[in-house]
DNA sequence: TCTTTTTTGTTGCATATGCAACATGTTTTT
DNA sequence: AAAAACATGTTGCATATGCAACAAAAAAGA
């Protein structure tokens, strides 16, 4: 259901002659280099094709959000992101990306390249899961309490598995970032919430107790 | 640049053939009437052709969600939202609304329609703006305060007017829903901004006080 | 290895915010 | 026109949360 790349379902052979045609440029990146920073009227769409990158906002205040953790085949650019804001895209780890400028992803072309319908196949589906993924955060931040939001985030993480347990996807400082909340208030929470009996953790390992 | 319908450039008479190609219902709302609830596992997307509705979601604590303002030419569906929870649309007003099964609109049928592709692209660019209005929620919502959340929520309604005041487009009451704040506090918080000279306001005309 | 940086864990304090409860004003329904 | 339903406006209170500051542990770098 879920695709893994937006290329998927394309012949290695017709790869290469899709991205001459979309004059696709690849660029390399070394960890903590900014990859793009404000992502304003760029008409360009860059996917990682190795390492990942943070997707991230500084507001007027210095506080940090983390929008979108970017692992490889992810997608970034302007229509996946709030305008006019100071977003920029910081790599985590070496990263290779390949920019493509976006008229050449969305309009059909005329030569009817098999390859085309494929790729906008793809990257529709790829639109319709992000659209999901950022429902989640919204459901997530909706919440009013740093306790609640914990606890729908831990939720999130928990429901594949039977056992209730998963390991955090981040540090916990970031996870506040994500969360949108105080470390110093989130980890106060956590706390109360072992004292609780709601969770058991144990570093980055984190147990759901449901009753 | 921004798409009004999805169906725009879409011949009259070819608009007829795709909905019998497409096996479109139309269906009729009153006021207050749930639309569809519970949207998990429904491959069905709806078009409101004319009318409004809300699309909420209540929480275990009963606090209500406005997830979205849905106008004429909204879409809905599952792809739109959350996957696994209590999401409703409520019509706020009687509704003529249209379904058709995703899996029609997504895929290319073989006859190769030439109204199609153009659904298609529409649909891209439906999907593309949604993400962004989407991103916008999320900045909104990651803010700390309710002064905050306020602020760069107005700031985004003020953005296109020189003399900084716009109308809101919710009641107050549905304006805490949308900022997933309490009510009394936000009313308390916008007495503030009055009196600190933020903001001057008169029902739900409001300006923008910048230095 | 040793050094430096980052992350984790904790606490005191001021205050922003949720909650409850109520009064008033406005709109909708009968 | 009267009644009911809903929106707005306000307040007191308990507490959750942001903020600052610091110590200890862990990770990264030299």
């Amino acid at each position: 259901m879920e695709i893994k790349s937006i290329f998927e379902g394309i012949e290695e052979n017709d790869m290469e002659k899709m991205l001459k045609c979309f004059e696709a440029r690849k660029m390399l990146f070394k960890k903590d280099r900014t990859i793009v920073t404000n992502i304003i009227n760029v008409k360009t769409v860059g996917i990682i094709l190795s390492g990942t990158a943070n997707m991230v906002r500084y507001d007027y205040n210095g506080n940090r959000s983390i929008i979108e953790k970017l692992e490889t085949n992810s997608v970034f650019g302007e229509v996946f992101s709030r305008l006019g804001s100071d977003i920029s895209v910081i790599a985590t780890s070496d990263c290779e990306v390949l920019f493509i400028d976006y008229e050449h992803i969305i309009k059909r072309c005329k030569k009817g390249c098999s390859y085309h319908s494929i790729l906008t196949n793809n990257v529709l589906q790829f639109l319709s899961s992000k659209i999901v993924e950022l429902n989640k955060r919204l459901e997530i931040l909706s919440k009013r309490t740093i306790r609640d939001k914990l606890l729908s985030y831990f939720e999130l993480l928990a429901t594949d598995d039977p056992r209730r347990t998963f390991t955090l996807p981040f540090t916990y400082t970031d996870l506040a970032d994500y969360l949108s909340v105080d470390r110093s208030a989130m980890m106060r929470e956590i706390k109360n919430l072992k004292e609780e009996g709601f969770i058991k953790s144990n570093g980055k390992r984190i147990t759901l107790i449901s009753y």
